[in-house]
Formats: structure tokens, C-alpha cells, sequence
DNA sequence: CTGAAAGCGCTTACAG
DNA sequence: CTGAAAGCGCTTACAG
């Protein structure tokens, strides 16, 4: 690679120093008082030379990168590359770039990113929380390190955070269930110590013991995400074809719904007679399935744009903490 | 935030030189014949003072970020999403990280995320190029910018890419039609003049002349991706209800046909029986379609594998020129 | 209005 | 075996 032309050579090739070139090339030529015809020669020399800045080195000197990072679960996820996008856009409104990684959910790769993008001298992070990552965000506080949660939080930690309102969301999703007249609803949830996830299931039950509606104990299922359409098959199996079948099903998230759709094409079971459906997130799957799914959206859009704008300001030193909880669009389809 | 804990402070505590500290962080003890006390005490007081390596600094001294710029269409895009988390994962057994930007199928902005990350001194790209992108490629050539095209690529321009063999893939999957015994078949592509996409068309061409099927001329649609779903609407009106109505459907991409799936679901049209079906690319609503939908799978894993290889060997100097064409699977399911 | 110089945190010939 | 020093490409007080 030619090597690249540097403020020096600018200074070099006008007969100034380089102090000239940073401030005209700075827009400092007013109150540094440069001379015009100087800083006239000065721009025109960079143009001619094609200067680009070196922001690496300018980054050591300022301490400043313009980089977020950005972590996520798994970026090949809808969801996660939705936000992606929302965050990608709005960052660079404000010049800053965005480096990604994802954590797989586990605590011990999340780490390790965080370590590496640190080292990096990234600005801040925007992150979605793995669990049993407490740790984590004690350092970042103690280091002082500008971050904002998303999509997860821990509710007894203190920190800024731009989520989704998941009690609200699920429990207007069963609400719509049972006032549709379903009385046999499931619901199938990841077995997670994850907040907001535990929150979709807590309001499932306070719904239904809102409306006096009977919650069998069998039908309020977890599974894991590392197993998830072994245990997604065998528990449709045992909602829709057990002792006490389901009449209609809370499906609290974007994979965890198509797994259960993929169940119930392969059985041509009939939606909604046979059950009712209701899912978590977005995918285009709910609008190709045959008989489109009613969900809850999460403000994608805003998620990503408030995340990006709290971090500036924290990046910009102000300490004001956002803490959003955002609400849920019921988006009603034919399911239920 | 605190200052960081730079190589002076260790020095400083130890009592040697930064060079000394340096050597041995940096495992060249050996061939700088470090005393081993010293290396001992050395790496005694940066584990205690907890030091992390400024990488900014590295850069600035080494040229060279370890980071990797990608650049895609756009990262909520799954095919996109996809592959940039296989080259996350590549990336990051190499010790690199990766920013990437999305280029919305607009050479601008193209260009102006390769000049930001130019300036951010990133080591190379991974680029799925625009349309009318020849001059970017002509400046990082000339400027000895390593970069490893994938997805797109000009057929004309001699540079290293990792693609799909469009042609091939294509014909393959007319073919299977032809072979089922569909005669009257259209397809639809996107209106681009990328070559990628043109591929799919020829090979479309070819096969229903290799075997002397009649192809009338408003069978092989061009849509928009602008407008995607009004041109989708129409043209699936015309294609399935017009004068010369189709009996199998070609949809050259993901979005494409999902969007065609959607007309299909709305006119509660019956596949394979009225129209039969096979998609490109990838995504749940193929599985998910009540009647599974045959389709064309590229080898996302191995693209962005070989691609970050082909681009870390042209980092390191080696000059080798990387040009795959690789095979798609004809994942056959029932829609025809 | 302008230049010489220090410094950001590293690495690395060079000298001893 | 070790240290002093230069340099990567910038910015910015300071002195004039």
C-alpha cells in the first residue's frame, strides 16, 4: 500500500507547519487566526494531495474513537439485525461507526468481547445481555465506561437501558386471548433466568388469574434455546395432543413461534381452530403462514434510535440515566 | 473514566524501561534475552495493575487494526445477516473484529462508508458490491487496499471474489422444474444490472431453450426492489390470472419470494397444484409456507469462511488472487 | 499570525 | 541483558 499522505506532507508541500494544516483542516482558522491566503494554499494542498485523516492517530490523541460496539446475541437473528440496522443508521448520523459481535448468550464470550472492543478504545457499548452477566456490568460502572442495555435489563441494577415493556406486552397478548373467549391457553417461553423473558411469563399467569381463567400447571412450558426444536416438537406434542389439550398458544418469541408453526404445518393442524395462535417479535413467517399470526411488535426502530442517542449523551459526559420501558404494538392477524 | 493503566505505569513499578515491558508482554523475552527475573516481576505487575494494551496505539505504531470493514447491502437483510455473522465467527479465531455498513444497494453510500473506514484504517473489506460500483473497485486496487468481493462481482474486473456460480444454480433449479414437468414457466428477478442477477436470468433463458421450451416474452418479469411489493402484486396478477397464465414460478431471491408467497397466501391460490414454486436464498417462510417451498441454498458458511481467508491472505501480503464460484444445493421440498 | 515542541501509548532499531 | 530515543500521525498549549 502507497503510503498515505499525512498533515506533514501538506505542511511540507505549503512551507508551513503542521500545526497550520491541523487547525485550517480543523476549521480552527478562525480563532487560531490563520492567515486566509494560507489556509487557502492549505486546502488546496490537501485536495491535490487527496488527504484523508488518520483517524487511528487522531483517536490516541483524543482518546476518542467514534465506534460503538455493539453486542448482541447473535447477529444473524432478525432481531438482533434489525436493531443492528437502527443502530448502524443512527450512529453514523452522528459519525460514529459500529463494530459487533455476538455473544451466543453466553456470559464468558460477551466478556471476551467486551475485553476485546475495550482494547479497541470504543467509545461505548450498546449491549443485549446474556444471563449471569452481573459481573459484567459491575465493570463497566466501576471503569466508568459509557454503556446502554438493551432489549435486556437486570432490574435491581441501576444502569441505562432501552427495553421493551414485557409485562405490558405479553399480558395485553393473553388479554386479547381470552377475550377472543379462549379459556385453555398455553404458553411456551425459554427456560431462562433472563428478566425480560421471566417477565412474559409472569404476566401470562397474572392474566389469566385476572380473568379467574383455570392455568394448568403442564401448560405453561419452558424450553431451551440449545435443544429448541427437540423440546419445541415434543412439548406442541403433549399441548395439542395431551390429557388436557390447548385451545390457544403464547409463543414468546420470534424462533420459539416458527418452531411451533413448523409443528403445526407438519400435523395440518388448523389455525385457529384447532388452536389459536399469538407470537413474540417480528418475522416474516407470521405473514406467510397461512393463516397470518397475531403478535406483539416490539418499536424496533425506537430501541435502536433511543440506545444510540443515550449513549451519546453518556459518551458526551452527561450522567442522566435513561431508562426506558417502551410499549408493544398488538399486531392482530387471523390466529386469534 | 479512570486513566488507563499504560506501559509506563508498569515500568515505572517495576523499575525498568517501557521497551522491557514491552518485549515481554509481547512474548519476545526469548529473542530479546529479557532477565528472567525481570520478565517474571514484569508480568507480575501488569496482571496486578490489571493492564490492558492500548490497541489504538498498536495501530498507530504497526499500521494495522486488525479489523476488517463489511460491507452489505443492508445487515437486516438475513442473507446479509447471515454471512456476516459467519464472518464474525472466522474473523475472530483470527483475532480481528469487524464494522460493518450497509450500503442499501446505493453506490454512494457505498463509497462513503469505504472512505470512513478507510480513515479509520481498517486492515481490508469484504464487500457485496452495488451497481455502478467500478470506480471503487479501481481505487482500492490502485491504492493496494486488500479486498475480497462477495455475493457480486463484475465478471470483467480481476479482482478476488467469493460467489455463488448464478448460472449454474439457476439453470439447476429451472431444470427441476422442466424435469417435473412444467412447461409454461416464468420467473422473476430483480430489475439491476448486476451481473450476479443477470446470471439467474440467462441461466433461466438457456434451460427453457436447451430443452425447447416455449418462453413467452412477459414470463421473465423484472421487478423493482424500490417498490418491491406493488411490482410483486402486479405482476403475480398477470403472471397467475392473465391471458397466458404460468404453471410454475421461478423467484429469484429471498425477498422476492416471500413476497410472491404473500400474493399466493392472499388469492388462496393452491401449490404446487395452481402455480408450482422454487425460491433463492433462504429463510423460515420457506419451511413455513403451509406447503414447504423448494428453493435454491448457497453455501452462506462456506462464502464467508473462504472469504475472510482470502482476505486475511491478501492482508499479509500474499498477492494470491481468489476467484470461487460455488456451488448452490437444490433443497427440493414440495411446492414442486 | 505562525512555528517548535510535547505528548497520546505503543514498538523497535541502536548503543552500551 | 537493558535503557534512551525516535517515531507512528495527529493536536494543542506555549512562546514569540
Amino acid at each position: 500500500m502507497k503510503r498515505k499522505v499525512s498533515l506533514k506532507d501538506i505542511a511540507q508541500k505549503v512551507g508551513v507547519s503542521t500545526a497550520l494544516v491541523s487547525y485550517v483542516l480543523n476549521g480552527q482558522e478562525r480563532e487560531k487566526r490563520v492567515g486566509e491566503e494560507v489556509a487557502i494554499k492549505i486546502r488546496a494542498a490537501a485536495k491535490e494531495l487527496n488527504y484523508q485523516p488518520n483517524q487511528i492517530a487522531k483517536s490516541l490523541k483524543s482518546g476518542k474513537t467514534h465506534t460503538i460496539g455493539l453486542i448482541v446475541a447473535d447477529i444473524a437473528n432478525p432481531f438482533s439485525a434489525n436493531i443492528a440496522r437502527i443502530i448502524e443508521d443512527e450512529a453514523k448520523q452522528h459519525k460514529y461507526n459500529v463494530v459487533f459481535g455476538s455473544s451466543d448468550e453466553n456470559a464468558d464470550k460477551a466478556w471476551d468481547l467486551i475485553k476485546v472492543l475495550l482494547n479497541r478504545q470504543i467509545d461505548g457499548f450498546i449491549i443485549a445481555l446474556t444471563e449471569h452477566a452481573e459481573e459484567q456490568v459491575r465493570y463497566l460502572q466501576e471503569h466508568h465506561i459509557p454503556f446502554v442495555l438493551i432489549d435486556r435489563y437486570y432490574p435491581d441494577i441501576e444502569v441505562s437501558y432501552v427495553a421493551l415493556d414485557n409485562f405490558k406486552a405479553a399480558y395485553d397478548g393473553v388479554e386479547h386471548l381470552i377475550q377472543k373467549g379462549y379459556k385453555r391457553i398455553g404458553m411456551i417461553n425459554y427456560n431462562s433466568g433472563l428478566y425480560h423473558l421471566q417477565e412474559r411469563t409472569r404476566a401470562y399467569r397474572q392474566a389469566l388469574q385476572d380473568y379467574n381463567i383455570n392455568l394448568e400447571a403442564d401448560w405453561c412450558i419452558e424450553v431451551n434455546e440449545d435443544r429448541l426444536k427437540e423440546d419445541m416438537d415434543r412439548h406442541m406434542q403433549e399441548l395439542l395432543y395431551g390429557e388436557q389439550p390447548v385451545e390457544a398458544l403464547f409463543l414468546a418469541s420470534n424462533k420459539i413461534a416458527i418452531n411451533g408453526l413448523k409443528f403445526i404445518n407438519e400435523k395440518k393442524l388448523r389455525v385457529p381452530e384447532d388452536v389459536a395462535i399469538i407470537g413474540f417479535d417480528q418475522t416474516d413467517a407470521y405473514d406467510l403462514f397461512y393463516c397470518p399470526v397475531t403478535h406483539i411488535r416490539q418499536p424496533m426502530a425506537e430501541i435502536g434510535r433511543k440506545a444510540v442517542q443515550a449513549l451519546l449523551q453518556l459518551i458526551d459526559g452527561n450522567q442522566a440515566r435513561t431508562q426506558l420501558n417502551l410499549e408493544a404494538t398488538l399486531v392482530v392477524k387471523s390466529s386469534c
